[in-house]
DNA sequence: CAAGTGCCTTTATC
DNA sequence: AGATAAAGGCACT
């Protein structure tokens, strides 16, 4: 089952930014091999040069679930807007935004509200080794990301054990509505980005914020732009000469954004970066938070 | 090592 | 509309 893609000099790619850059949280890198799930499937990558090489994978997965389709270098000329998106873009070249399982991402996301990457890895692998159908690969255990089912059917109490704290609630409410209706996310991936927006904001523990990466990381609505506490610094460094002196100060405050706020900063990245707004903020995004850390604590 | 800070925010309430 | 508080706890310093 093993498989190797020899990528074309035009198809920019860097597996290890792609996978530790928080767009995602069920792979684990051991020697020079990425380990994750993928629906059914426990699969491991690793890229050498100009080849990326599978075991346990099909290859039209590969290039839906990596974007191999996506012309990335189109769209560093569309995203290529200023000095900054400059400097990230000429780091993290091939970095690619992923097409994730929706439902995987929504819960993913949900959890991730006010917690740290480290943290939401965690409660995605407990949720998944409690939850998950079990998978053998390679003589080790693994588990496959939970059904919408499974999670409508546990506990709140359960879930809290997986670390969830407030968000076991809307978790388990989610998860129910989407057992109700299981084509519901995947219905999104013909509408526009408004729209699906407008529907994601209709289900518990799905804001603004959320919502946007969700539209990003699986529905692959490129213009979304989500706006977390490290793209309000990147934006307030960086971009704030296109705000007024009155709001900047506003958000300067340690405080969360309000929904108003939230969607001004995210107007403003669609609108300054265009259609392919959400690379852009991936990018500024991983190299604001890279710039912080140590590279041996990079994962 | 302890205690403090911060976290890819949403919701409820006023 | 806009402000404010609460939420639950892990990971890192």
């Amino acid at each position: 089952m093993n498989m190797k893609i020899h990528l074309d000099p035009s198809t920019p790619m860097n597996l290890d930014e792609t996978l530790c850059c928080g767009q995602v949280f069920r792979w684990e890198k051991q020697e020079d091999w990425w380990y994750g799930v993928a629906g059914k499937r426990a699969i491991r990558v690793r890229q050498i040069g100009r080849v990326l090489e599978f075991e346990n994978a099909n290859k039209d997965f590969v290039e839906s679930y990596f974007g191999l389709n996506v012309d990335l270098r189109q769209i560093y000329t569309s995203i290529h807007k200023d000095p900054h998106i400059e400097e990230a873009i000429a780091r993290f070249r091939g970095l690619r935004i992923l097409r994730q399982d929706p439902w995987e991402c929504l819960v993913s996301f949900m959890c991730a509200t006010y917690k740290n990457i480290a943290a939401i890895k965690t409660m995605i692998s407990e949720l998944s080794h409690r939850y998950g159908d079990h998978i053998v690969f390679e003589k080790e255990n693994v588990h496959a990301f939970p059904t919408a089912e499974a999670l409508a059917k546990s506990s709140i109490t359960d879930l809290k054990k997986c670390g969830l704290g407030f968000r076991a609630k809307r978790v388990k409410l989610t998860a129910k509505v989407i057992s109700d209706d299981a084509t519901r996310l995947e219905r999104l991936r013909r509408t526009s980005y408004a729209e699906a927006k407008r529907e994601l904001l209709q289900l518990p523990g799905v804001g603004s914020k959320v919502a946007d990466c969700i539209l990003l990381f699986s529905l692959n609505k490129f213009e979304a732009f989500p706006v977390d506490v490290w793209m309000k610094r990147v934006i307030l460094r960086y971009y704030q000469a296109h705000f007024e002196k009155e709001f900047v100060e506003r958000i300067s405050e340690q405080k969360p954004l309000s929904t108003s706020q939230y969607e001004r900063l995210s107007r403003f990245g669609r609108e300054h970066f265009g259609n392919y707004a959400g690379y852009a903020q991936e990018y500024l995004y991983h190299y604001e938070r890279m710039k912080t850390r140590l590279p041996i604590l990079r994962a």
